[in-house]
DNA sequence: TCGTTGTTTGACTTTGTTTGACTTTGACTT
DNA sequence: AAGTCAAAGTCAAACAAAGTCAAACAACGA
């Protein structure tokens, strides 16, 4: 499959690498043979926060993509956290998970206290209740990525 | 990429000069074998004062640009952010804010990687575009609140 | 078979850059 | 003053990327 193969190349310059790249999407379109947009696809179907990868972007002239592998070696711990948290998460869960984060020394009090601060229903006060729980949950999970 | 080079370059004499500049636009862009509108344009992408530059200017004869990083004090910067950040907010322009905050020590790098995390799009895909904006900006003056 | 899920494609949109023609401003001469 | 000229400013067109979206297609399980 075309996706795969794509996949496979970028996972394997990834490698060649050290873990971050940048590459032009309709040049390397062009070397493949494909559409520019299949790698757009590519990159949202594959590489995604959720397998480790963050994916940034910039247009225009001279414009690119970078990405970058997070390495897993990392923690297990933050793993852990991420798993755990389901889809939904609410303000109290929410304390209790960064009071552990806290108590293993994973993040600093003053860390805690942004994130606390970024989750809290203050900061979500435009979602609706319902929402806000998800949006939470999402929010928690990608700052536990930006930390591995 | 030109306005790259150029942005880098002014950086660079910045550096060198402890901070302030001034600069001849037409000479410049003579030297670097540019049209002169592109340093105009450098100067409103790059050197904008939500990434903490001051730029002035002098027309006519022996007129000349000058160009300030400024640099403020903690609680200052921090209440300057906040102000400065509207009712919405996209993607970029935190990252510009936090690329700002980042060079003047006022987050770490850590800090400044899970900031990003959490008003990224993908921690608010759940969001609509529309409120995603004004979501982002809600969180980021949270986090910013948390560390007064 | 049919519905679901994943893939491929291309038209269209958005964003960012580069250039040059034209305008405005200020200092210096006369 | 008035005029001249050397700056910088403004703006829109041309160009160069990446993003989005929906339609067509394929694969697969019930």
């Amino acid at each position: 499959m075309l996706a795969d193969q794509i996949a496979k190349m970028i996972e394997q310059m990834l490698e060649e690498s050290g873990g971050s790249l940048e590459l032009q999407r309709n040049e390397m379109a062009g070397r493949l043979g494909c559409v520019p947009s299949q790698i757009s696809y590519v990159l949202t179907s594959r590489f995604t926060p959720e397998r480790g990868y963050i994916v940034e972007s910039r247009r225009g002239g001279g414009g690119c993509i970078r990405i970058v592998r997070k390495q897993m070696h990392r923690d297990e711990y933050l793993m852990h956290f991420f798993y755990a948290i389901g889809a939904t998460l609410d303000e109290q869960e929410a304390r209790a998970y960064l009071q552990n984060l806290l108590g293993n020394g994973i993040v600093s009090e003053r860390e805690a206290r942004m994130i606390a601060a970024s989750v809290s229903d203050g900061a979500l006060s435009d979602v609706t209740p319902e929402g806000r729980r998800i949006v939470r949950a999402n929010i928690f999970k990608h700052i536990l990525l930006s930390l591995m």
